[in-house]
DNA sequence: ACAGAACAGTGTCCGTCGGATACGGTTTTT
DNA sequence: AAAAACCGTATCCGACGGACACTGTTCTGT
């Protein structure tokens, strides 16, 4: 396993990465493929948006394509690889961004940042099973490699080195896909609410009632929550904004004392 | 569904939560239960923390415990409630937090926050499983609602509104969770390492070869990281300082304006 | 032109999964 | 002692991912 030609860390998962990076080129002989690895992987997506990823199953898709399951398997090694496919189609190309000549964003990191994860959160609505289908580990595709280039890219002028640079887009997706797992709460359960302080303390306050004692801080803070109407749908942004503050304070903190 | 009579936000997972914050008194009559839910719990656990998620089924549960898949059910009423209460119970209960009397930390919002971080960071180290079964939509449980009751008293007495607790624990946690990800990852592949900017770098290394031209900001990121050694392992501190340091401008400047 | 190689899609089979149902044995209440 | 309640088991089901053998189609080398 470690110890064969081709090392890699990949490991098992070379079938993904090829699929997700390499050419395919079409063989020259045989009939012609009736069905395309786009439209495939297209077909699941729709699925999976309505349905989430429990919807999609092989002969779910293609069904949906009206053929039959195993003529899926001409194109695509297995469904592991097909939601490698998904994941990366769905996330699509990262928007693109504006840059000056030497590559820094003209409105500076922050502005660029901050554009950058309401468009990534934008697709997380889009697509909530994204948030299942990217945990654990995983190859990743051209499509979310570009995204976080663009990330990366913001901090790149900043004087954070390229492990600070790496571990700031991690905290700042990792924020997004935090808020994202609340928001795809909504809509469960009669309460219908439409932000993610709503969700959280619609079910909290349900589980705090008649146990205040027991979660005092919790409750207050819930209480407080339903009072306060202004303070609410601000979770993605709060978040967001004290994160970047974080980073502007070590920056500045930084360039101060070297 | 939204118009019967014991209204919800729980919807369909009513038996989760009473299976979590229900009493269950054994019925009087009948034979004694030779399993108990807990060893069934335990023993799924354990499952999970050898071969994940994946590797928990009724039947290997129950073979595990030497007893038939259908027997499980006279204890759980599916599946979902079992990984329900097998969150809970590997969440354990939070650890004690040093309280003053008006219930505040004595060292301060800062130092507490630091501290539960890196406690409930232990479970998911201990649990990585727990990173996948915690997406998506459910009820929290006892353990886990104390959890977050620690960080939210963290913060009780700083002045953030009771939303703005919530968002910032939301941050915290989100930010463990994105660590976590990552160092679920370590040890797949050819490439052995122990912290996530190596697990990150390394797998970023192998697709950046020979495209460093599509993704210039991000490999040389990564290259950075590859030389400079002292900069490797500091994802999660870096990251929680950041957000730390967010939480506390954003305090500085609010009690300086009003 | 023609034979054979390379390909595409189908039909059938297998093991595993979560779960429903029906049943016999056991313990308690009346 | 009878009846009710409960426990664990056996059997069955549909859906899942996937292996394999097979027929039909298309291109290539002679």
């Amino acid at each position: 396993m470690a110890g064969d030609g081709k090392s890699s860390v990949f490991g098992d998962q070379a079938g993904s990465a090829e699929l997700l990076w390499g050419g395919r080129e079409r063989p020259s002989r045989g009939p012609k493929p009736a069905l395309s690895l786009d439209r495939i992987t297209r077909t699941a997506i729709a699925l999976a948006d309505i349905g989430g990823l429990g919807a999609v199953s092989m002969q779910r898709v293609a069904g949906e394509l009206d053929f039959t399951k195993m003529s899926l398997y001409r194109y695509v090694p297995g469904k592991t690889e097909l939601v490698a496919l998904m994941i990366d189609t769905a996330m699509g190309e990262p928007p693109a961004v504006r840059a000056d000549a030497a590559g820094h964003a003209p409105d500076g990191w922050r502005a660029a940042l901050r554009e950058w994860a309401g468009q990534l959160s934008a697709v997380f609505a889009r697509h909530p099973w994204l948030l299942g289908a990217t945990v654990g580990p995983r190859v990743m595709g051209p499509n979310e490699l570009g995204w976080t280039e663009r990330a990366v890219a913001a901090l790149a002028g900043t004087g954070l080195t390229g492990g600070e640079q790496l571990d700031a887009v991690l905290v700042v997706s990792g924020h997004l896909r935090a808020i994202g797992q609340v928001s795809a709460s909504m809509g469960v359960g009669s309460a219908r609410a439409s932000e993610p302080e709503q969700v959280m303390s619609a079910a909290l306050n349900e589980l705090l009632v008649g146990r205040s004692d027991r979660f005092p801080a919790l409750a207050a803070a819930v209480a407080s929550v339903e009072a306060d109407a202004a303070a609410r749908g601000q979770a993605l942004e709060f978040g967001l904004e004290r994160i970047l503050d974080g980073l502007e304070s070590y920056l500045s903190a930084r360039t101060a004392g070297s």
